[in-house]
DNA sequence: AAAGTATTCAATTGATCTATTGATTAGAAG
DNA sequence: CTTCTAATCAATAGATCAATTGAATACTTT
């Protein structure tokens, strides 16, 4: 500020042009809620549905009092609710127009960040045939039973909701079922979004004992976004 | 970092918990370059075109040392590209994605965070029959020429691309041309993007005037991109 | 009422961010 | 070659942020 010397002389003249730098500082305020990586995470666990705060601590391996901060960090900008119900308090995203502003996010960062091309890339060792595959092509492929869909996400998320016939596989489960795949029908993993390790993990040790298994687009959530159909329970 | 007690180890164990963070932090990198309300007016600017620095000095009222700083946060975060003529350097948003996450920061900004509607409501005194019209609906009412289309941005923006058969008023002349305005016809207002101010104003004035006048939907940055005619000069 | 649990609050420290200032570079023009 | 201009760089001070710690709150269970 260099014109006001008091810093807590609001906007004295309300005149357009503190309107405007009003208005950005508003979409600003979202904007710092998307610029620490933790509260990135965070939201895309919250992608998932609802959660409580010890277990998104759990999962984000931060402390509890550090993950409630940045939860009323996100409350504050309006991207979550709470909700309390007994000792618990549960918080979700407060729209799905969060979904889409994290898979802008995504978007931009992989196509102008070339650190994240080289991170993806790094990571999968194997590039070629890593296409994930569309949604609706999937779909297509699950109603005539051309494909195995590999849910590798942890049991209480995918009784949440899944994939309509999909096989919940947790990662660390994977070798003890390896026996029960069809090595001649394809394989299609998926996890918690574009990004989630578990599912380029699975796709990784699927390939690397000769079956052929490619990763679904996007995850869970951005399957549910769709539109598309949704099982609950096995 | 908790177990880490160099700072600059980057991450000994390449295991999916550090790639899954590595990821998340080239995430936070976009979403900081978002966090500063003057970086959010920069881009504002530079949807509407290449732009060389000490215009957007000029126009966001920031010293030009201090403009090129951030410029130079926005191309490491990817969002936009330089390009250098001369003693001058231009710089322009690095694709189409980067509107596209603008829009989105600001639908979450709009519907979520209260403040913004308070600030937008306080602002234009009057609330109804401000519903900005949508693209589609005003193209088609200029092809049949009942709308008067008004773009109140200054010449040198009306120059590089305008709404077909819009009139270039900006807001600084808008007394002057207020008799060549037929009074019977509906006038719709636009400039830079959604929330661009001059827009708002000159709805509230020649409503004021007892005109019929109402706001574009977004912005010529967003007609444009919509794939919609664009006119050149005049 | 007492003990226990999930979450939040408050205070602290070190790190990062912002804007300012003045110097510096690269090219243009005299 | 000198002067001018547009932009960047470098150093700084004040503000804000992130994670830790320990205490406080709210609700449940015994």
């Amino acid at each position: 500020m260099s014109t006001s010397p008091s810093p807590d002389t609001p906007k004295p003249a309300p005149g357009s042009g503190d309107f405007k730098h009003e208005l950005f500082a508003q979409f600003a305020r979202v904007g710092k809620a998307l610029s620490n990586a933790n509260r990135l995470e965070l939201l895309e666990f919250l992608a998932q549905g609802e959660r409580g705060v010890d277990e998104l601590a759990t999962v984000s391996g931060l402390s509890v009092a550090n993950t409630s901060q940045h939860l009323q960090q996100l409350r504050q900008a309006g991207l979550v609710l709470s909700r309390k119900a007994g000792l618990k308090v549960y918080y979700r995203l407060s729209g799905d127009d969060i979904v889409t502003l994290l898979d802008a996010l995504r978007a931009v960062a992989e196509r102008h960040v070339a650190e994240v091309g080289r991170l993806v890339n790094t990571y999968l060792t194997v590039k070629d045939s890593l296409e994930p595959i569309p949604r609706d092509e999937l779909l297509e492929r699950v109603k005539h039973d051309l494909v195995t869909v590999l849910d590798v996400r942890p049991p209480e998320e995918f009784a949440a909701g899944h994939v309509p016939g999909a096989v919940n596989v947790p990662l660390a489960e994977l070798e003890q079922h390896l026996q029960d795949l069809d090595p001649r029908q394809e394989i299609v993993a998926y996890c918690r979004g574009p990004h989630c390790v578990l599912a380029f993990d699975a796709v990784a040790r699927l390939r690397e004992r000769g079956l052929k298994a490619r990763r679904m687009q996007d995850g869970f959530p951005e399957w549910r976004q769709a539109g598309l159909p949704v099982e609950l329970e096995d």
